[in-house]
DNA sequence: GGCGGTCATACAAACGATTGCACGCGACGG
DNA sequence: CCGTCGCGTGCAATCGTTTGTATGACCGCC
C-alpha cells in the first residue's frame, strides 16, 4: 500500500570517483574532461566519456555549487504564481536565462514574508546566483545583494533601495487608458485600484487622477477578480454612477464586467470598461477586453541582461489594445 | 549607466567561522548551538546567539545540503506556469511542504525535454530531495530516484512506470460531465480533447465516448483557448453541429464560447459548454462556466504525504460544478 | 588529595567537486 | 648520453557545514 517514502539517507550516486575509477584515471583528469579542458584528450578522454554515459552519471550541482560558489541558477520571486501576468514573463526570463546557460526556478511568496526570508536565503546562501523580484518587495537581508548586482525588480519599483528596475512608466501608461476614455466622450471616469500601499496602485492612480479629474471615483481592490466585482457594485449603489472605469489590472476588470452585467448593464454600451496587462484571458472575455499591454517577454530578457550583463534597463514601452469593452458613452 | 553586473566572484559571506570568532567559541559549537543542541547552554548559546543577530548570518544550504545530502526542499515540474489550473495545486504543495519544514520550487519545463532534463537534474544532484511531476512524463534517468520514492505524479498518470499518483477517476469525472448534458436533454454531444498521445486526453475521451456515443464529434485541441476556438469553429461548420460541447480543460471550453458567439450562437440556449478543472476564471466567463472541478489544494497535499511520508494516494473526488453555460436544448 | 565521572567544548574527517602546482615520461637537441 | 622541454596526469588544498570522538575542566567522594 505505501511507497517507499522519499528515503533520508539519499540513493548512492555516482561520484566522480566512479568514473575515474572505471576510466583508469584520477578523479582531476575526470573533472578537467568534463569541463571541456584540451588538456585531456584522445584515448583518456574518450574512456572517460565512455563511462560517463555508461553511468548517466551527472556532476553534482551542489558540491559543484561549494567549490565554485556559483550555480548558474536564477530565481524569480512572484506574489502569487495565480496571476497569468507573471506567467509571460516567467517565459521570458526563462528564454533568456536559457540561452546564457542559466535555469530558472521560481518562488511563490503568497505574499507571506516568512516564506519570503526562506526564499531570499536561496540567493543568500548561493542555492541560486540571482533574484528577479516581481514582488514589489525586497526581502530583509537581501541590501548587500542587491548593492552587488544580484537582484533586480520587475514590472513593479522598490522602494528605499536603488535597484535595476524593468518596468513600464505606469503613471503615463494608466494616463492613455483614461485619455481613450476621454477621447470616446467619457466624463466620469471611475479608478478600481490595485491594494493600498503598493506602488504600482499609486502610480497607476496618478496617471488616472490627472486625467480623470480630482473628483472622480475611486475604489480600492487587491488584484483579484472578486474584488474588481466587488469594487463595481460598489461603484454602481452610489448616486452618480461613472460611464467608464479603468481598472488596474485585467482580473479586477473581469469582475468588474461581471458585476455590471449581473446588475443588469451591457458593457460597452452602458459601461466601459478597460483594463491593464493584457492577460491571455483578455482577448476571451465578453465583450472582449480592452487594456494595456504590458512588453511581458521584454520584461524577461531586460531582468536577464541587467543580472548577468549589468544593462541597466530602461522604460519599456506599453501599447494599448483597443477591444470591445469600450465604447462612447450612450447620449 | 550600468549597475555593478553580477559580479562572478561572489560576496563574501558570513561563515559559521566568524560566527565562532566573535562568540570565542569553536565552529562545531556553533553549528550545534544552531541545531539546537542541548550540548550547548547558558552563556555561550547566548553569545552565539547574539553574533547571529548581529551580522544577520544565516546557514549556507550548499556546504549544508552537501554535508547532509538533504536540503528539504521540493521541485514542483508543471508543463507551463501560464495555466491557472497549476497555481492552486502548487499553492497546495506549499501549504503542505511549508508545514513540514520544506520549501516549494517550481520549473516550467515548456514541453521541452531538454529544460525537463535540466531540471530533473536538481532532484539527481541533491539540489531538491523530492519532485512532483505535473507534467505527465518521467524526464529521463529518473527511474532510480523514482523508485527510491522520491518522485510523484499529480494530476497526470505517467505511464511505463509505477509511480505514486495524486489524480481524480478523469474517465468517471468526464462521464459525469456528459451525463449531465445527457440529463438536460442533449443527444449530440460533441468533444472537445486535449492533445493527441495525452493521458489525460486519452481518459476523457473514454469518459465521454462512451455516454455520448461512438459516432459523436470529436476534435482535438492543446488545452489553449485558441484552440479550443478553433476546435469549436471546425465543429460549428460541420454538417449536423451538436446541441451541446463537453471540453477537456476550461480554457478550451472559454475559446470554444468565444467561437459560438462569434458564429452568432448564444451559450446556453443554443449550444450547452462544459469545462473541466475549474480554473478562478470559470466563474467569471459569460455565461459563468458549468465544470468539473478537481481538488486541487487537496492534490498538493496529497502529493506531499506520498512524498514525505509514503502514502500512497487513494483517488481524490471530483465534482460537478453547474453554472450558467449549460441548458436543456432548443425544441 | 587523588580518582572516576560529567559536562561543555574543540579537533578533524567527511560530503563531492575544482584547480594551482608538481611530477613523470618521452622526445629531442647539444 | 644527459639535460631540457612539453605534455598529460595526479596530489592535495579548498569551498562551509556536520558530527564522532578526544580533550580538558571541574566536581564529589572516599
Amino acid at each position: 500500500m505505501s511507497s517507499p517514502r522519499m528515503t533520508e539517507p539519499p540513493a548512492g550516486r555516482t561520484r566522480m570517483e566512479d568514473i575515474a575509477r572505471l576510466a583508469g584515471v584520477s578523479v582531476s583528469t575526470v573533472s578537467r574532461a568534463l569541463a571541456g579542458s584540451p588538456r585531456v584528450t584522445g584515448d583518456t578522454r574518450e574512456r572517460i566519456e565512455a563511462a560517463v554515459r555508461e553511468t548517466g552519471y551527472v556532476v553534482n550541482q551542489v558540491a559543484q555549487g561549494l567549490r565554485l560558489q556559483r550555480s548558474r541558477q536564477l530565481l524569480v520571486l512572484l506574489p502569487t504564481i495565480a496571476n497569468p501576468f507573471f506567467a509571460e514573463v516567467v517565459q521570458g526570463i526563462e528564454e533568456a536565462a536559457g540561452a546564457a546557460g542559466y535555469g530558472v526556478l521560481v518562488g511563490s511568496t503568497e505574499g507571506d514574508p516568512a516564506r519570503e526570508a526562506v526564499l531570499a536565503r536561496q540567493l543568500l546562501t548561493g542555492v541560486v546566483d540571482g533574484l528577479v523580484l516581481l514582488t514589489g518587495r525586497l526581502p530583509d537581508g537581501l541590501d548587500a545583494p542587491a548593492r552587488a548586482g544580484q537582484v533586480v525588480a520587475v514590472s513593479e519599483t522598490i522602494e528605499g533601495i536603488d535597484l535595476p528596475t524593468v518596468a513600464i512608466d505606469n503613471q503615463a501608461a494608466a494616463r492613455a487608458a483614461v485619455d481613450h476614455l476621454i477621447a470616446l466622450g467619457h466624463r466620469r471616469i471611475a479608478h478600481i485600484a490595485g491594494p493600498r500601499g503598493n506602488v504600482l496602485t499609486a502610480q497607476r492612480i496618478a496617471g488616472w487622477s490627472v486625467a480623470a479629474g480630482r473628483d472622480a471615483a475611486l475604489v480600492f481592490g487587491d488584484f483579484t477578480m472578486a474584488s474588481g466585482e466587488a469594487a463595481m457594485a460598489d461603484l454602481l449603489a452610489r448616486s452618480s454612477s461613472p460611464t467608464a472605469v479603468f481598472c488596474a489590472n485585467d482580473e479586477m476588470a473581469i469582475g468588474a464586467i461581471k458585476a455590471a452585467r449581473d446588475a443588469g448593464l451591457r458593457v460597452p454600451e452602458d459601461l466601459s470598461v478597460i483594463g491593464f496587462d493584457d492577460i491571455s484571458f483578455a482577448a476571451f472575455t465578453y465583450p472582449p477586453l480592452t487594456t494595456i499591454r504590458q512588453p511581458r517577454r521584454a520584461f524577461g530578457a531586460a531582468a536577464v541582461a541587467a543580472l548577468l550583463d549589468g544593462h541597466s534597463p530602461p522604460n519599456l514601452a506599453y501599447t494599448l489594445i483597443i477591444r470591445a469593452s469600450t465604447a462612447p458613452p450612450k447620449g
